[in-house]
DNA sequence: TTGCTAATGTTATAATGTTGCAAATTCCGC
DNA sequence: GCGGAATTTGCAACATTATAACATTAGCAA
């Protein structure tokens, strides 16, 4: 498991696919919960990518599969999903994305490419510390912290327009 | 401006806004923008708490005012208060809060209280820095940062249930 | 079986945000 | 001031995201 920065090169992504979803099976085992048909397939639907998925756009595909699903359907899958650590949702695009990091105890921080879509979850001690630190200075205590940042990915970085 | 934590305790609340109204009136005309009526309400409306409010909100405020006002009308006047650095959005929420920071530059760092929803803006250098550096280290370069924490703020941690 | 609980289906509705165009206002050079 | 350009606002319709409420079904255990 040495993939740090994938979605950025090109791989062989249903190697991604599948290993999440073993990841997703083992630790539904360990919580005791149901990992459905449904919830399964909602989750494989996010992971279709390293982009983020709009919960419209699974309910899109689940029609496409026949199945006669609605929003709550999807929202409902999503909430399971998220609350055992299988996907995490980008406020800042409303929008899910797979957990690299399943399993783990992790603060996710996200890096969001304007161009490309791609997201790519890190965990970076040094940010949640950092967080941590000025959060007690204020002698406020954290329970949830979002940390979202925008840009341009290695791939898509605009060339600096040097003239002649 | 010594007023770092005070969303937290009482204090005058129309100073806040007072100061916030003619720190926007020199912005915009550092500028050349043009602060109308109404955007200044949407401002002032924005202002009334540092609890973020929603845009529809501000529209029944607007509505209470007889102001004949639309969703486009809170919008676009959200839209140019942030152009001008003079709000913040809180993805995490939807709602919108005044920057306490207006004028300077800054990366804001929001902690928002579960309990009583009020909002402190930071700026915390370490963060920042943290957070450009763990970009860095994936070549990605970093245009919105967005960083929001959610948890309990000095007035409303829970107290620690200690037995007896 | 029977009865309980978790999960899903179904319908409707709420909350948030956008597009497109027309009318009004403001600005600016004359 | 006057007239045309640019900005701002009004307005209607629509798009997207999310939830509420209640009926039904599937899984499981006594
Ligand atoms: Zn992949
Ligand atoms: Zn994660
Ligand atoms: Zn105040
Ligand atoms: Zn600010």
């Amino acid at each position: 498991m040495s993939s740090s920065a994938l979605p950025y090169r090109p791989h062989n992504h249903e190697v991604c696919v599948a290993q999440a979803l073993a990841e997703a099976r083992s630790i539904c085992q360990q919580h005791n919960a149901r990992l459905t048909p449904t919830r399964e397939r909602v989750l494989e639907l996010i992971w279709q990518s390293h982009k983020p998925l709009g919960a419209y756009d699974v309910l899109a595909v689940l029609a496409e599969d026949g199945h006669n699903a609605a929003p709550p359907t999807v929202y409902r899958a999503l909430d399971f999903l998220q609350q055992h650590g299988l996907v995490h949702r980008i406020a800042s695009l409303n929008a899910f994305i797979g957990c690299t990091h399943a399993g783990e105890r992790h603060n996710g921080m996200f890096l969001i490419c304007h161009t490309c879509g791609n997201v790519l979850e890190l965990t970076a001690p040094g940010v949640s510390n950092a967080v941590t630190l000025a959060a007690a200075e204020q002698s406020f205590q954290p329970d949830d912290v979002t940390i979202e940042v925008a840009g341009y990915c290695p791939r898509c970085v605009p060339e600096p327009a040097h003239d002649r």
